[in-house]
DNA sequence: GTAATTCACTAGCGGTCGCTACAAAAATCA
DNA sequence: TGATTTTTGTAGCGACCGCTAGTGAATTAC
């Protein structure tokens, strides 16, 4: 008897839920009273504002307005809607970093970009200051949930590194420029940027603080 | 991380009447049968490891090696205990902030000196890595709690601000230099830093990280 | 219609949380 | 020797934690 939940729905085929590509018949019992996107919007502010264990599930019930049994048969347990949280929040909110080190033509100037864009982000007033990714998980006496987000955070990392040494390789920075410790550094600064922006710094400040950050960059 | 048997503090055997500096007479009732500093020293680790919501005092009475009733006579509620840390934490492991501050010649050393002892501070395997007073109250659900280390990191942003505008005004540093921006990206270093400590980073790797930092300084 | 299926709600499970009442134990004071 | 004062261990308080059994409501399939 495990408590293991059988997540019905859980593999989510990208279609829409029930208005698009459906195979051809309803669903068979109770429809479902509650729209899923919008609770799971409302769990992602949750979780994004307070962590991972300060978000009790009778705070997401509230903030969802759902009930228990409802919450646990659409999402699993708390542990899996904190997985599909942090999935969606890199969705929505976390998607800028990805965008710039794909679009910008060299290393530096989607650094440059990822940082700018950082710090309206994360002082932007529609939604929970700093980044969920940062702070929702730390001092979480579930390992696996703070190893998880320990495990995006240095993957990003990681990502800006391979951006890095891509640059070096096609001859647009020096060769003996050390590719880890500038994807560190910039690691650091959003890291240290989400901290200021929780801690109640301000956009301009957070601006300023991204582009005197890009002068330790080898000029080119 | 010792064994340290727990030695039941043998009641003073010679004369008691030499016994090192003693506060004039005897404490009245049945003596304190554990070391105060040295329980106050487990619960700072312990605090700096989990962070406050995640150490319980279930978790604390373990580590301290005392009853509940022990703890709460002599050190307070939780909350009081970890106002007592974090000021404890404060002399023993945190002073090399304001010993660089008030000791290097220059608001430029003292931030380089601060960001080289950071980095070899938060990885040293003596202790739990990164920086109490950045990461154990982060998700707080005690809001007092959260605020007041806070207060402290923006304290000490604040402290390095005004080093730098003593250099300005002493001619040390250009007239043009944003003090307050380079105070914050100090301390988003410091804060970037113990995050990466924690999640893995190297002494060496931080090292690197707080050298390359100095250079958004202006040349002197 | 009836059966089958799925969801919602009430109620409550066992467990842990921070914290404390209580009485025995160990010291000083008279 | 008591009487007093303080600490200690036991034992457990009420509140909340994550989670779920059980029952009835809402829908489709036959």
């Amino acid at each position: 008897m495990h408590p293991m939940v059988t997540n019905k729905e859980s593999e989510e085929k990208g279609g829409g839920a029930r208005a698009k590509a459906r195979p051809a018949s309803k669903p068979r019992g109770r429809p479902r009273s509650f729209d899923r996107e919008t609770a799971l919007e409302k769990a992602i502010l949750a979780f994004w504002e307070h962590g991972y264990e300060a978000t009790s599930v009778s705070d997401l019930t509230r903030v969802m307005d759902i009930g228990a049994p409802s919450l646990y048969a659409a999402f699993g347990d708390k542990q899996s809607l904190f997985e599909e949280v942090v999935r969606e929040y890199g969705v929505r909110y976390g998607s800028f970093a990805d965008r710039a080190l794909a679009e910008e033509p060299t290393a530096r100037a989607a650094v440059a970009r990822m940082l700018r864009e950082a710090a309206a982000e994360y002082t932007d007033p529609a939604h929970p200051y700093g980044c969920l990714v940062v702070h929702a998980a730390t001092n979480c006496s579930t390992p696996e949930v703070e190893e998880s987000l320990r495990g995006r955070r240095n993957a990003n990392i990681a990502a800006i590194r391979s951006r890095i040494e891509a640059d070096i390789v096609a001859g647009a920075l020096p060769a003996d420029v050390d590719a880890g410790a500038l994807a560190r550094h910039a690691g650091a600064m959003i890291q240290g940027m989400s901290q200021q922006a929780r801690d109640g710094a301000s956009r301009e400040e957070l601006e300023v603080l991204a582009e005197i950050a890009m002068s330790i960059w080898p000029r080119t």
